[in-house]
DNA sequence: GACTGGCACTCGACCACGCCGAGTGCCAGA
DNA sequence: TCTGGCACTCGGCGTGGTCGAGTGCCAGTC
């Protein structure tokens, strides 16, 4: 084993002791526990280099070595070899999520079971309206002149927006507008909607024209506005698991959890179900989860990815089990979305 | 102002000081800042009565003086007097709430609004289905044995759920369903529902009667299953707001609010909109919530509740302003849920 | 040239000590 | 019944000293 090949070594056990005991790691201690073949001093040596190097530090002088950011992101990227669940898990996992009964459920089932997992923060976004097809949309007349339009998706999805008209509709008319969009936007992508209603023969009647524009316009805006709005949050209890994470206070971490914007953002950024994505510490753009790691991966059926989940917690993270549970539980639910809903 | 009237106004002071100082008070400091008119000693003794008679509690020898859970209920029940909003406080909750688009959109908003306002953490149920009418039933045709109930509710919620059927059915049996339900459940409550359903007349196509009686079914199975499960947390940062709270950790607290059952339980139980239930520390049901305060009250337009809402935080609480602000903001969603939806 | 053992040094954790002062309880006197 | 005075208690805090884990460096060895 060579002088670079070692300092890896040397780098991934300080992470693997430091995670286990919460402390700073010392040469001889290192040299215990691991079985790298050579003396304390040599390690010492080694530890400056790494420390040099910026993957390492010291909290203060005679003191053992914490990872950075930086080693962290070495660790990953080099070191952390996938993880294999154990069957224990794997159980755990799919009698956790069968026998769930829509959506709202999968999603809040698994939410629970990341969180239970990983014993981090578990966040699960909705399947993507815009990424999600057509299976039915429904025209409820509420009153004269106003119509409720129902919305529901291949994934499961049920939305709703009420639509107030500026004339009285009759029933038959609703009847109509309700075959016609039906007719015209079923098993399509809603983003396609603009398109396919301006693309309608012009033998659709003139009454229905501007209704149907309206409603086109309404479900537009149910995209542009809140776009993929929609998520679960479970698990937050996890967070004050070792008083030691999060220097200052857990607060800025719970403001940010409280910005489901943030959230979204940071589990929509990139969404590819076949790539765990993960961001360290200073890495991540929003200023109040500077102390923590994020592991996001995207579901979907396919390649497809319909939306987004991951876990939060302490940059201090079992990196490899994180990110395989991740994966994991991404997988299944996939799964569970192209055959049930 | 007789012995007793005193040791009141004590207890007041020593509560009003130590929620403004977050500190143990002591006889000396009282004197100084209320004007209670007598010397220091004399308070002292009053003192030395309150926490014989359990209202109060040193900490230590040579210590201030805390507030127990007893003296806080007194306070409560005999002191706090209503504390009327600012008008900042007005204009801030009218200007927060309108403008909302939908039910879940007010109820977000609400939760937002109350947990700013009191600096709390905040929870709001939505309206129960129970208590509710409704205001349309749409029965949606996905496949030849699988529906879609969407249930529309006077105060704007929309729930849906997935019926399997034994056999298929056909586009025109569905019509008939959905104006049979219609017309029997419109603006009834939902729990009269199987009495309507039972008692409708026997001309009812016979063809129809197995699918009313199981879509009936799945109404009720919706309420009882999940009895009016939905709730919107928010302000969880306010936790943090000061450390010395929660005497051991936050952690029973945070785990307590990701039990929604435990919340909806705290919130459900009493159901009045013209009264503020206040539950002091130890007087919680629930362990986890041993060092924390709920102020719940009913929302709901005139006399019927159609659910609750409220703030947690430390027994160290600014009673009188979290019992107002609670009251006020349920006071306007209740308002809101009459006229607009 | 790479590794090792030894050694001096650094610095935080921990503890004991003592002072300070806020707060108390009690008592005699108004 | 209230008040001023007084002795007492006890936690908080700053000081100083010890301990030990951990380091960096250097000379020696394979």
């Amino acid at each position: 084993m060579n002088l670079e090949e070692r300092k890896l070594e040397v780098l991934r056990a300080v992470i693997e002791d430091y995670i286990a005991t919460e402390e700073p790691v010392g040469s001889k201690a290192l040299a215990e526990r691991h079985h790298l073949g050579v003396s304390p001093a040599t390690i010492r040596n080694d530890m400056a280099l790494l420390e040099e190097e910026g993957y390492i530090a010291q909290p203060h002088t005679s003191a053992g070595r914490v990872p950075t950011d930086k080693g962290y992101r070495l660790f990953v990227d080099k070191l952390a070899e996938f993880k294999p669940l154990s069957t224990a898990e794997r159980r755990a996992i799919s009698s956790f999520l069968e026998g769930a009964i829509d959506l709202d459920d999968v999603l809040h089932r698994t939410v629970r079971l990341l969180a239970q997992l990983t014993r981090q923060v578990a966040v699960v976004q909705y399947p993507s309206l815009a990424r999600s097809a057509v299976r039915h949309l429904e025209v409820v007349h509420l009153a004269a002149t106003r119509l409720m339009l129902v919305l529901i998706t291949d994934t499961g999805r049920v939305e709703q927006r009420v639509v107030e008209l500026p004339v009285p509709v009759t029933e038959s008319v609703v009847a109509d507008l309700r075959t016609t969009l039906n007719g015209a936007l079923r098993d399509r992508r809603l983003t396609d909607a603009p398109e396919i209603v301006t693309a309608l023969p012009e033998a659709t009647g003139p009454e229905l024209r501007p209704l149907l524009t309206t409603m086109t316009t309404v479900l537009l805006e149910t995209l542009v506005e809140r776009p993929d709005e929609r998520m679960v949050l479970g698990g937050t209890a996890n967070l004050t698991r070792s008083a030691l994470d999060f220097p200052g206070t857990i607060r800025p971490v719970l403001e940010a959890l409280e910005e489901q914007v943030v959230l979204l953002r940071l589990i929509g950024e990139v969404q590819d179900p076949s790539r765990v994505l993960v961001r360290i510490g200073e890495e991540n753009p929003y200023e109040g989860l500077r102390s923590t790691s994020v592991v996001t991966v995207g579901y979907g059926s396919g390649e497809r990815a319909l939306g987004g989940l991951g876990v939060l917690g302490p940059t201090r993270m079992d990196y490899p089990g994180t990110m395989s549970a991740v994966a994991a539980v991404a997988r299944y639910i996939g799964q569970i979305l192209a055959t049930g809903g």
